[in-house]
DNA sequence: CAGGATCCAATGCGATACTG
DNA sequence: CAGTATCGCATTGGATCCTG
């Protein structure tokens, strides 16, 4: 990689297109953000998420923490009790996701201010 | 909107990730980021376009360059001449989001090295 | 050159039913 | 409670052919 340098241009390298689609290809499906973004608040168990992530399905609810899991943004603790007892949580990694994700969310409320 | 203040922190709102899918059902598709990308560098042409974005198929590229264009992320603008000629170019939006999206490519950059 | 139109395959996702 | 398994629909995207 030759330019590291200066990302707050606007012009950037090409090849950096791609870096981009790895990430959206990890967060750029319908839930995984969302669920991100509940975890960024504090450990949420299944059912919780379920209630607040308005409108998903118990099956993508699991596809999507799997998912996150997998890649290790999200950590899965199981307590072994009856009924089962899971949480959910940020990784550092997932941490620093939310972090770098913020000034996104920060340009997406002001376009939805301009276009309202 | 009742936080709106500081989104350095990993914790955000909640509301805040309905937001965040608002750009993602923008850009979050197979192409638009690179698209956008390579129009960061300079104005492009279509068929440079379809070069560029490697594996990009010529409908994909036309639907992902209509979308962008009704967003107002990029600008089309038609040459009368023949053979046609048009160009596409970053609105000051898109060179917006551009910049937004850099800390974004550097967080997936880290990430790819920590993965090799 | 810069697309529009059409057809088809892959995938994403929701609904439902069942389980330790 | 926290899932798994199966089905079927809707959307996405690629291939191909055609045009001003």
């Amino acid at each position: 990689m030759e330019a590291e340098g200066s990302l707050q241009q606007a012009v950037l390298p090409a090849p950096i297109g791609c870096r981009v689609r790895e990430v959206l290809d990890r967060v750029g499906d319908k839930w995984s953000v969302y669920v991100i973004c509940q975890l960024g608040e504090s450990p949420r168990r299944f059912t919780q998420l379920r209630k607040e992530v308005d409108g998903i399905s118990q099956r993508m609810l699991t596809v999507t923490l799997r998912g996150l899991e997998r890649d290790g943004l999200i950590h899965r603790q199981v307590f072994p009790v009856v009924p089962p007892r899971v949480e959910y949580s940020l990784t550092p990694l997932g941490r620093t996701l939310l972090c770098t994700l913020a000034p996104v969310l920060d340009w997406a409320a002001t376009l939805s201010v301009r276009m309202s």
